[in-house]
DNA sequence: ATGACTCATTGATCTACATCAATGACTTGG
DNA sequence: CCAAGTCATTGATGTAGATCAATGAGTCAT
């Protein structure tokens, strides 16, 4: 639908190669799976990378923005299924079937990096550390997945969001980005699906953080004031806000 | 620490293979897979098959009986994580790590088939049908994972408990056995702590069901007296309960 | 068998968060 | 640049399910 544009970076000169999927590989198995990526499909806010039930054709990685992987159910109820930021591989969950199993949507402008599974297949099949690569990320989203139902089980509004917010300052700090002061790409509303809570929720557990001295929120722009006691809730280690 | 039993019931042989890994192979290429893999393990009510922080070596398959995965957070607070029946494959969860991430210990008197990891990785090169199938099976668990989400983040107590019996019931289904009345391996609580409830939410919930005349529980004595009641309810279609 | 478990069930009460409601700020497209 | 959205915040009220408590049933080692 969108032909690729060549933004002309290629993987080894991509600022991401450290956190994307070129972390495992050799300069010269780069250059291979470097020859089978359509770089750079740019996308407005709100527009798809794939939608559920669409055939299922490739893996992608986030070159610039954020995309919101989602899903609606019968009653057209829609579950944020997870948020993905720059280096960052989706579209693990619809290998398993012909067709996607949720939608990929910008969250702001955005630009996509389109891997052609077939292409994954073949070279993982060549390059032992790209096989090791995948199998490593599936089992680390599996992972990921099972420590949300933790979260979700049982946490509390105030530790989710903590542990919410923390887990972003992670990924941020692993982009060299400010690990402390940063702009979220989505709305109260999806945090609050995401996480299970109602977006009254998540409004008021932000109000009291910031009462408490520990985040600086305007909008979408954040500061962690304190990641200390932000951490200390997050893990709900008896929550006894010693210093 | 136990001993490679061999009870000489090779893959071929074995009454599971249409669910388990061989279900992607052909005859000889189970024959390289069989012949990596350390069958019969058996294990004792509550004896581990892995734990923990435990060094990773090995994915596991189900040969009979039943395992729930679990960890135990900081504050010595148990997550169950799932459970795990004959001919399904676990521990995938630790591929991205040197260890264990979870705990994995039998409900009941069973029997697991260890394969290597670095033999999956060394035949999955080789054979491109493991290869599919194990990036499928990563795929569907992560799938499996994020409909879960949904779960915990949107439903009733009435229907995560209505989902958990229809998921076992088309498990059952899936091994040829009834889909309606069966055993319940894990206790109440195991169900609780895996659906986000407290155990005596779980109970109100079963003799709901009963009274309503869909279930007929006796102690882990299962019977679903009507599956498409419970399909509904499960689903959470606007529960309006016409049969 | 018998005491000491753990497990399941049921009832009474409490609470964290959802829901409902209203208002102001921000965004956007015409 | 203005009208019509959407989004965020705050307050008041309601409720599903947690927690507390008590009892009986099943299991197991001796």
């Amino acid at each position: 639908m969108n032909k690729p544009q060549n933004h002309s970076v290629t993987c080894h000169a991509c600022s991401l190669n450290v956190i994307c999927v070129p972390q495992s590989l050799t300069p010269e198995e780069i250059d291979l799976v470097d020859s089978k990526v359509q770089r750079g499909r740019a996308l407005q806010r709100n527009k798809h990378v794939f939608e559920d039930g669409q055939k299922f054709t490739s893996l992608y990685t986030v070159r610039s923005g954020a995309i919101k992987a989602y899903s609606v159910d019968q009653s057209g109820e829609e579950q944020v299924i997870g948020f993905y930021l720059p280096g960052e591989l989706f579209g693990l969950d619809a290998i398993h079937n012909d067709a996607y199993v949720c939608s990929a949507k910008a969250l702001e402008t955005s630009a996509v990096c389109e891997l052609p599974y077939t292409q994954v297949t073949e070279l993982s099949a060549k390059i032992h550390n790209l096989q090791a690569h995948m199998y490593k990320t599936l089992s680390k989203e599996i992972n990921t997945d099972q420590q949300f139902h933790r979260l979700l089980s049982k946490k509390t509004a105030e530790e989710r969001i903590s542990t919410f917010l923390q887990n972003l300052s992670e990924r941020y700090q692993r982009r060299k980005l400010s690990p402390t002061s940063f702009r979220l790409p989505m709305s109260r509303t999806d945090i609050g699906n995401y996480l299970g809570l109602a977006v009254e929720t998540v409004s008021r557990v932000f109000t009291r953080l910031q009462q408490n001295g520990i985040l600086k929120v305007d909008g979408k722009e954040l500061q962690i004031l304190d990641l200390g006691k932000l951490c200390d809730i997050a893990h709900s280690e008896g929550c006894e806000f010693r210093s």
